[in-house]
RNA sequence: CGGUGAUUGGCGCAGCUUGGUAGCGCACUUGGUUUGGGUCCAAGGGGUCGCAGGUUCAAAUCCUGCAUCACCGACCA
């Protein structure tokens, strides 16, 4: 390609609503541009870079055995009535009527519409396990999209779902998929690990995700010091203390705390740790027969949060997980959300294994403006319940028994689960098995964030002058920068030759022939971070050389002319 | 969804407080100059100041409403 006959769109200046790396050189580079909220326009540079992304996955996941299908954006209301999540999903799913005014989602995920079509298309247990996968573009419309392409309402995702008959099918599929991800990020060039999840609303039970290491990621993993095991922080499970509780010491003392709410106003106020806290926190439990909701109380030490994941799993609370409003926390504590306690509650109590370690401990006395110290369980509180509620903290110990958990930063790129029947239930598909009685199926579901790779991929490698592209995204593999070509016969030869010679070696090359100065297309090439740099110049051209320069660790050397096509071909292979 | 802020040539911004015929940098066009790291000079083109209404002799500027966009928040009592 050749930048005069290209559409380059490079620019000086960062837009303004740019916040994270990926976003501001992503518009620099002329990737991308803002449509509207959570829209973008993909560019020439931008495709390019989708387009290669999306090959390694679409070759791992021919490899892996799953097979390529192509599903509708807009999907009648009816499917999603049918699984419930017409309900469910709610706010994130795009609704929106045609002529004749039949409801209509814009797909958001296609779990419906790939089980809709197994169940017509596959009759057999001996058409299974089957997997099916597309690459396609999907919409949410999300609570808060920012980030650029990170979190866009419209994205391209690749999604593949498998059914079978049986739970070892699934898992030997799910294993393969495991790899295959692995695989596909491995090629990409970037550094990710594979983690612990929770399913959240997609359903299911076992689950990974993928992240991609990075300090701008929206997601918090745990990791063991001392073992391989990583999980997201959501789902990390925080063990109980070891020993016994230390034995009750003081007596039950209300002391007065004005204008002290939060754990660390307490905290400063009576000299003690916030460890020696405990925070009570109100949330609705389910329904009962009648309609109505009472509220449960959860308690967990004051350097802790609550896991919302966690709490809400539990028997007896409201999922998703609501909050008590504060004219409900005063009508049971007769105090605002700042001075509560579990002390004389009549309401169910759970407490975090860790809270329940504590003796001594100060807690919101149910009055305003007064604590109680010297709290201790059984003795002040005789009924509660003890559950693992809340989230992990650096420094724990590791669930799985060797060492202790540290928390990074990361970016889901990947995520894969064991559906179970969930959907194909919904959707009553199934066979007929080897006994010839009809049985539903079990699904397994992947997804890989394609567009979110591009910007994950630019967090990860970039400088002060740009993108740092690993070979097998860049836009293109070599740039080829002539000094003044314009004036130059000699360089304009020997340039446009190596450029043909690149070329018909399957060489992707970004041949700069625009008549600007040497400085701009130094920086433009930079910025949108082609690999490998190929200078033409007058004086090394005596000698029949050229020169070399790596993008990412600036090496420079200089190549006979002769020798370019094989040395670049050398430097692509490994 | 709640809070805060923004909206002025393609992009980044000033002008608004104190109403009086819209400006700067980048980009673009033309001519010259320069040519191994975003040259320099000159001359140009391009804006119903987000939309609608109001106040006024007069509104980018003051008032009201709406729209769009961004950031923060949506457990941490």
């Amino acid at each position: 390609m050749r930048t005069s006959q290209y559409l380059l769109s490079t620019v000086k200046e960062t837009p303004s609503d740019a916040e994270i790396i990926s976003h501001k050189l992503m518009l620099r580079a002329g990737m991308i541009r803002r449509l509207g909220t959570g829209m973008f326009s993909y560019l020439p540079t931008g495709v390019r870079v989708l387009r290669k992304v999306e090959e390694i996955v679409r070759q791992e996941m021919n490899k892996a055995g799953a097979i390529e299908v192509l599903l509708p954006m807009v999907q009648p209301a009816e499917l999603w009535q049918e699984s419930g999540r017409w309900h469910t999903m709610d706010a994130e799913l795009l609704r929106f009527k045609d002529r004749h005014q039949r409801d209509y989602v814009l797909g958001p995920t296609h779990e419906e519409v790939i089980t809709d079509l197994v169940r017509r298309e596959i009759t057999s247990y001996k058409q299974l396990p089957l997997n099916l996968y597309q690459i396609q573009t999907k919409f949410r419309d999300e609570r808060r999209p920012r980030f650029g392409v990170m979190r866009a309402r419209e994205f391209i995702m690749k999604d593949a779902y498998s059914f079978h008959l049986s739970q070892a099918s699934l898992q030997q599929t799910y294993d393969a998929m495991y790899s295959a991800y692995c695989n596909i990020f491995n090629r990409l060039g970037l550094d990710y690990r594979p983690v612990q999840a929770d399913s959240g609303a997609i359903g299911g039970s076992v689950s990974h995700e993928f992240h991609v290491l990075a300090e701008s990621g929206e997601d918090a993993i745990a990791f063991s010091d001392s073992s391989d095991y990583a999980a997201n922080i959501e789902m990390a499970e925080a063990l109980a203390p070891k020993g016994d509780r230390p034995a009750a010491t003081k007596a039950l003392c209300e002391v007065a705390t004005p204008g002290a709410g939060t754990v660390n106003e307490v905290a400063t106020l009576l000299q003690v740790s916030s460890t020696n806290i405990a925070k009570t926190l109100f949330v609705q439990a389910e329904a009962d027969e009648q309609g109505k909701q009472q509220l449960i109380a959860l308690i967990v030490r004051g350097d802790h949060e609550l896991n919302e994941l966690k709490a809400e799993k539990l028997n007896g609370i409201a999922s998703p997980l609501q909050f008590a409003t504060d004219e409900q926390i005063r009508a049971l504590c007769d105090a605002g959300a700042g001075s509560v306690g579990p002390v004389g509650l009549t309401v169910r109590i759970i407490a975090d294994r860790s809270a329940v370690h504590m003796a001594d401990f100060v807690v919101g006395a149910n009055k305003d403006g007064y604590h109680l110290t010297g709290v201790n369980w059984e003795r002040d509180i005789p009924k509660f319940e003890v559950a693992d509620i809340r989230n992990i903290i650096a420094g724990d110990p590791s669930p799985c028994g060797f060492g202790n958990l540290i928390i990074k930063r990361g970016i889901e790129v990947g995520h894969i689960f064991q559906l179970g029947e969930k959907y194909s239930k919904a959707l009553k598909a199934g066979v007929l098995n080897e006994e010839g009685k009809h049985q539903i199926m079990t699904m397994g579901c992947y997804g890989v964030g394609v567009s979110r790779i591009v910007a994950a991929a630019i967090e990860q490698n970039h400088d002060e002058n740009g993108i740092i592209w690993p070979d097998a995204i860049a836009p293109f593999q070599v740039a080829l920068i002539p000094m003044n070509m314009h004036k130059s016969v000699r360089i304009a030869e020997v340039t446009e030759q190596l450029y043909q010679q690149l070329t018909a070696a399957g060489i992707e090359v970004l041949f700069d022939d625009r008549r600007e100065r040497p400085g701009v297309m130094f920086a433009d090439m930079e910025l949108i971070g082609l690999p490998h740099t190929i200078v033409i110049g007058e004086r090394n051209l005596d000698n029949q050389q050229v020169e070399y320069k790596n993008r990412r660790t600036g090496e420079k050397v200089m190549l006979d002319i002769a020798t370019v096509v094989t040395e670049i071909q050398q430097k692509l292979a490994c």
